[in-house]
DNA sequence: CAGTTAGTAAGGAACCTTTACGAACTAACT
DNA sequence: AGTTAGTTCGTAAAGGTTCCTTACTAACTG
């Protein structure tokens, strides 16, 4: 069997047809000429990959154009074609299936969910995502060839190479082949990774680190979880397993003495960090206590413990203030080990970032002398956004990147 | 000014040219078609390129050869020749500077060293440097043209695109723009790199890491370094920071508390595991007992106290396990982020590894559902062939690899 | 009108590929 | 032993890309 040969001369136009197009989608209103001298590539040459781009609704010119002060002929002005091609962004989480449609420039045009838990009872739930997708589709009245890709974030660690799903306890899989699956039944191009690492690429995309080379996303909900850019590449591990801090020790203490692991595969941080051990330590802090507590009397969640610690509760208080500590020290050895440029912290306890954030940041301080900025997830959608993001980068497109920057 | 054009039909040959030779760099003894199969480059273009290669010196030709057992012609096996150039391994550390002479098949040839602040103060380091170099060239009767480049790792941190080293306390430098001053000197072109980056790279290229894409390496020594390797990339970090391990947090209520950092600038893990701390730690222990103890008599040092502590010495043995305990933590929190393939440690006390990583690995299967190789350094020099492997990655040779694999 | 900038056309050089061929060797058959 | 078929290696020749440079037209300012 013959492999496709990669450095002929039609890889070379390849290569700069990408490099304009990207160009492109990076500075809108921009013409011919500033391409050439931005990218150094010839004139003639850029007139020619711009005139293959337009017929193929990669672009379209706009003749509005004003003149240099110092004359000349007036530029025609060159925009990126957000509406000639669009993505589906697929996010399978533990409790909540969200499907969008995404034009190039990542906004959100439809959006459908429904419950996990539900379609896994009730139906199949590949047949039920696709019938969403296939639903969202004719609402916006858009033909399946319109669409470039489809993403997917799995709540699990998985093989994107093969878009195999390794392991997604909340949904009961095991090496199931998410990516032929989808592809049988959609026939479009899907691409796959684990919902941490499909967040970042998000956050990489439309969100605070646009474009930086370094970021680090900490998910905290019912575990802890770290979607790692490095180098500009997302960064999956010898084993697709990075990112896994839930086995982080901030402890060795008691690391050593045993901690009780909430769940079957959780680790110590997951322990200490995550909203069942934060219900947990909070169950026992009320037992212990004879006084009569308003929290006593709800069904106890992470959040509403936060809440009633930033009321000063003494109780709750203790409980967050400990979890806070964690984070806060898991991040210095994050930080420590990546000296990353964003720090972005998601998932459900990060909504209470305004108000633990400063106490992180004491600790950071403390021990660091690195600068680095940390926030939390500002984005609605985030994953869905991601999964686009994940299109643009595994899609055999024109957008494509590969490696460096 | 106009830039160099880089998607030009002259870099396709680079590139091509580029592949061939690191081709032949993997697999000697090949030949012409077998290049073209296993490449997919068309035949013509192979012996295009073989010829230019072989033209400048980087090939050789040996028709030695046997033909295949269905017949056919005998092939004219091509050979990667190592010594049509050379390069030049430095590394300055804070006691003992190295310079060796390489080939490009990694060999040291020759080897000079001399002591750091001797030479700090008696005369210019760099001229220093410099006439070591000049020397060993003129030992091994090298001509200056014969050598592709000059790779140095610093003591530091380093800015390696300007070829600064921004900070190296052991030197006393601040912001010392070390390239352009040996490059002045050496009429060479350096290349310049934190001492551990310097060395992953040299596990990497001739040590276990052997050509993996994910590699940690953690230095024991004054104080714990790391080098990182990821998606075979070298990572150096936002702000030329990554792998201060130094400063991880293995025990949050220590660090809570505040420990003694031994000297300014130095983390947590610095001040449990470094070497003077671990002095520090047995001198209190020592001075403690009411007992004769025989390392009252002798001038403490780590590897005395390890010694000791091998022969299960009691007190000894207290100090060792605490740093071999924080150790084996900082492990488990490196490799739940990183999950790399190989973790390898190097320094002073890797030298105990034998007898400590059995201890070390119990932790991990306790703590750590991920499998990953751990070993010490079995490399001579190691530094000497990482900055080598420097030359290699950084130089605008042939050999230069850019991006992924 | 000169001066300046945007985009196009024509000619030329470099690259790679495919197809075709000679060289060299094995194995099997006469 | 000699011949022939089948393989494989490496090289030519021809053809088609690509890109670049130079030179041009178009269009606008002052």
């Amino acid at each position: 069997m013959k492999q496709t040969r990669t450095n002929t001369p039609n890889y070379l136009k390849h290569l700069n047809k990408k490099k304009i197009l990207q160009y492109l989608r990076d500075n809108s209103e921009t013409s011919r000429a500033e391409i050439s001298s931005a990218l150094s590539i010839s004139k003639p040459t850029v007139s020619a990959i711009v005139d293959e781009l337009i017929a193929e609704e990669w672009l379209y010119e706009k003749e509005s154009a004003v003149a240099s002060s110092l004359g000349g002929r007036k530029p025609i002005h060159l925009f990126f074609n957000h509406s000639a091609h669009y993505m589906i962004g697929i996010d399978i989480g533990g409790t909540l299936v969200e499907i969008g449609i995404l034009n190039m420039a990542g906004d959100i045009l439809a959006l459908d969910r429904f419950e996990t838990q539900v379609a896994l009872k009730e139906e199949d739930l590949l047949s039920k995502i696709c019938n969403t997708v296939k639903g969202l589709l004719q609402k916006e009245s858009l033909a399946s060839d319109k669409v470039m890709a489809v993403g997917v974030g799995a709540p699990g660690i998985t093989d994107t190479e093969n878009g195999i799903v390794i392991e997604a306890p909340s949904l009961g899989w095991v090496n199931f082949p998410l990516r032929s699956e989808l592809e049988k039944q959609l026939q479009l191009p899907v691409y796959v990774d684990n919902d941490v690492n499909v967040a970042v690429l998000g956050e990489q995309w439309k969100g605070k680190a646009k474009d930086a080379e370094n970021i680090i996303l900490i998910t905290l909900g019912t575990g802890v979880g770290c979607g790692i850019i490095v180098n500009g590449q997302l960064y999956r591990g010898a084993s697709y397993a990075a990112g896994e801090v839930g086995y982080m020790i901030t402890d060795k203490n008691e690391a050593k003495e045993g901690y009780d692991d909430i769940f079957d595969g959780y680790g110590f941080l997951d322990s200490h960090v995550g909203g069942p051990s934060i219900v947990k330590r909070m169950e026992r802090k009320l037992k212990a206590t004879t006084n009569d507590h308003p929290l006593k009397r709800e069904r106890l969640t992470a959040k509403r413990i936060f809440d009633y610690a930033k009321q000063n509760d003494p109780l709750a208080s203790e409980v967050i203030e400990e979890t806070v500590d964690h984070i806060a020290y898991a991040l210095v050895n994050v930080i420590c080990i990546f000296n990353p440029q964003y720090v972005i912290l998601g998932g459900g306890i990060s909504k209470s970032g305004d108000w633990f954030l400063p106490k992180v940041e004491k600790v950071l301080e403390k021990h660091l002398p690195l600068q680095t900025e940390i926030s939390t997830t500002k984005l609605d959608n985030l994953s869905i956004i991601g999964a686009g993001a994940l299109c643009l980068r595994e899609h055999e497109s024109l957008l494509k990147d590969e490696g460096v920057v």
